[in-house]
DNA sequence: ATTTTAAATGCAAATCGTTTGCATCTCAAT
DNA sequence: ATTGAGATGCAAACGATTTGCATTTAAAAT
């Protein structure tokens, strides 16, 4: 699987921008921290905690810590969690405004991930909403399949 | 969050045509395996490992013999696996010649489910794997929101 | 520049869902 | 009743994630 374009706001953010939203909230920019996000802002792909792990240099910071630093980036809203049904969760930095919703493409074989533009009809997301009583329906998304290079 | 009706194939199968099913595959119809399905035919909804073990009798079966019951009836297609995103995979009981592909609407507050007859659009899906070159696409999507009673 | 202190980290131990090795047991075919 | 493949129980192992706690550090206050 090779890389895509991203048509969502994936525009690499600023560094400067995403320690300020940190700054903004009272959090401190830490070493940890600042490596996570410089690795994320390079991956506009989803990334394991392990994978974020792994492209550190080696001591750099505590797995536990990439964990506690996901949670609160996550609670922040400037990343997005996915889960692709293999039990590791995975990450995507969010662009500001944005609220990240979007699915992807995932190649059983190779695990190569491509993003998908579409998204789930919205009106009939509200019928099923409204059919069952439901209020502030969103979902959870994923294609599956046999990428090219795999087939 | 209460039942509800089951347009699919939920008509509670038959138990003999569920040991059939096993005997034809030369798998042996053990006391843990009669009480996993007459447990799963009584709950035509995603039921975890832990609910199953904990509907039983006690000391009835062991946990690992669940796990090791629900893998040997997904490969046979018996059962079809869910994932909630909360960590635990649940399971549903297919009818004979059923996929079991559907979806839910799970209440973020008291985990109630509701199944849901909507699909993604197999037209979208199949522009999605065309666009990308994939083969053999599926989906897995749930919905989530909060259910009438506890708005 | 130094002090101060809430926030953050490292490390290890703990949790949770799930899997597995192995000795023993039990269907179901003979 | 015999028998052998298939199943089970139990405990240990696992992988992802979380947490307690003593120590460190960013950044606000002095």
């Amino acid at each position: 699987m090779k890389a895509h374009a991203h048509s969502h706001s994936h525009q690499r953010q600023k560094m400067s921008v995403l320690t300020g939203r940190l700054r903004q909230q009272a959090r401190k920019i830490t070493s940890p921290r600042a490596a996570i996000l410089e690795i994320l802002r390079q991956h506009p792909h989803p990334l394991t905690n392990k994978d974020i792990f792994a492209a550190m240099a080696k001591g750099q910071c505590d797995l536990a810590t990439i964990y506690r630093a996901m949670h609160l980036l996550e609670e922040m809203g400037m990343v997005k969690r996915f889960d692709f049904g293999d039990g590791a969760a995975r990450f995507e930095l969010v662009g500001e405004g944005d609220d990240g919703h979007h699915h992807h493409l995932i190649c059983t074989r190779c695990a190569g991930v491509v993003e998908i533009e579409e998204c789930f009809p919205s009106q009939i997301e509200s019928r099923i909403a409204a059919a069952n009583g439901f209020k502030s329906v969103t979902h959870k998304l994923e294609f599956f399949g046999i990428c090219p290079e795999c087939q």
